[in-house]
DNA sequence: GGACACATGTAATCGGTTACATGATTAC
DNA sequence: GTAATCATGTAACCGATTACATGTGTCC
């Protein structure tokens, strides 16, 4: 997901400033779709405002900065339900666990055994993350789309998990020796 | 992945030329990854070499313009294995028909219908792809990670693909109804 | 006194895509 | 003759990240 259509997804729910839009993207349900940075955010924002997608007003509170907040227009709403009628492109899915275990045979072993750990830690905590949304806590008001997508996740990230329960020690057995490159190189 | 380190995954196996690489990874299970173009692959190609991480040589076909095939040096195969031994990040996934489905009560009804027909063939097509691999087609001869890959990709795809056969009519439930924006405009 | 949360923004840089430029051979 | 496959490469451009710049208030 682009920086514009993350903004337009966010403040089609609520008004925000940029900096809420990047903390919503992180901890909400977006953030297993993406994670901007600031330095993409506010200049879209700027550009959106320009292009009449959306509308600012400042807001002054006392012992902080003033913040900018962000309403969509009714012009920026089409433009994203235009959007999300267009055709859809295939998910796109970058996984350097996987470039591991593809490559097992020349990895030492224990990286290979903290990689699969770290792989478990991120499946687990997404779950939570989920779980999270599931007893009410989020932000989204009850959106069904949003339980729907999160039922989804849960269903895949814990089939994933338990992959990786079942299958570790196969992994393990096919990874590389504990030798290190230098004693590798001193063997020869 | 990117662009360097596909070219060392492809080169760590065989050989292989520029136009070489960007097929391979288009068509093998490398394609689940990425899909780099000529336009970042060639210079790649050229900096690695530069660095020593692949040689050169060219080779003149009769009937077809000469190619430079490459091969990965020692001090490739080194950088590879230990960039392969560097703590992991989490997968990145972007998914355009997850954003939808989050949004479905804005799309119209039968843009929902298209897009998780979309999704299911492309559950398919890389369902079909990692068949092509397991009855031992593909371009890597036997290869345990790729293996292990393959099942896992599986299962996950199997999954994820049985989900949404068994939800897709609860998705259209929730979403929009027929009326377009203008429709709607009209309406007010 | 230092770290951290709040809050916005710019500039340098990077990695990548798209389009362009070139050119032979084969199949329809 | 024209489209497709083989084959390499450059240049313009785009989106995004990283680092920088600035400043207040609160908690330890």
């Amino acid at each position: 997901m682009n920086t514009k259509t993350l903004c337009l997804a966010n403040l089609s729910t609520q008004d925000a400033s940029g900096y809420e839009i990047k903390k919503l993207s992180q901890e909400g349900i977006f953030s297993h779709f993406v994670d901007a940075s600031f330095g993409s955010i506010y200049p879209a924002l700027s550009r959106m405002e320009q292009e009449g997608l959306v509308s600012v007003r400042e807001e002054f509170q006392s012992g902080k900065p003033p913040s900018k907040i962000y309403s969509i227009t009714e012009l920026g709403r089409d433009e994203f339900a235009t959007s999300l009628s267009a055709p859809i492109k295939d998910d796109v899915h970058k996984s350097e666990f996987l470039l591991i275990a593809m490559f097992a045979p020349i990895v030492p072993r224990h990286a290979v055994a903290k990689a699969l750990q770290m792989q478990k830690d991120y499946y687990r905590r997404e779950l939570e993350n989920i779980a999270e949304h599931n007893s009410g806590e989020g932000d989204c008001p009850d959106s069904p789309g949003a339980d729907w997508v999160a039922s989804y996740g849960q269903r895949v990230l814990q089939n994933a998990l338990d992959y990786l329960r079942e299958n570790s020690d196969r992994l393990l057995e096919i990874a590389g020796s504990e030798m290190t490159e230098q004693m590798a190189e001193a063997a020869e």
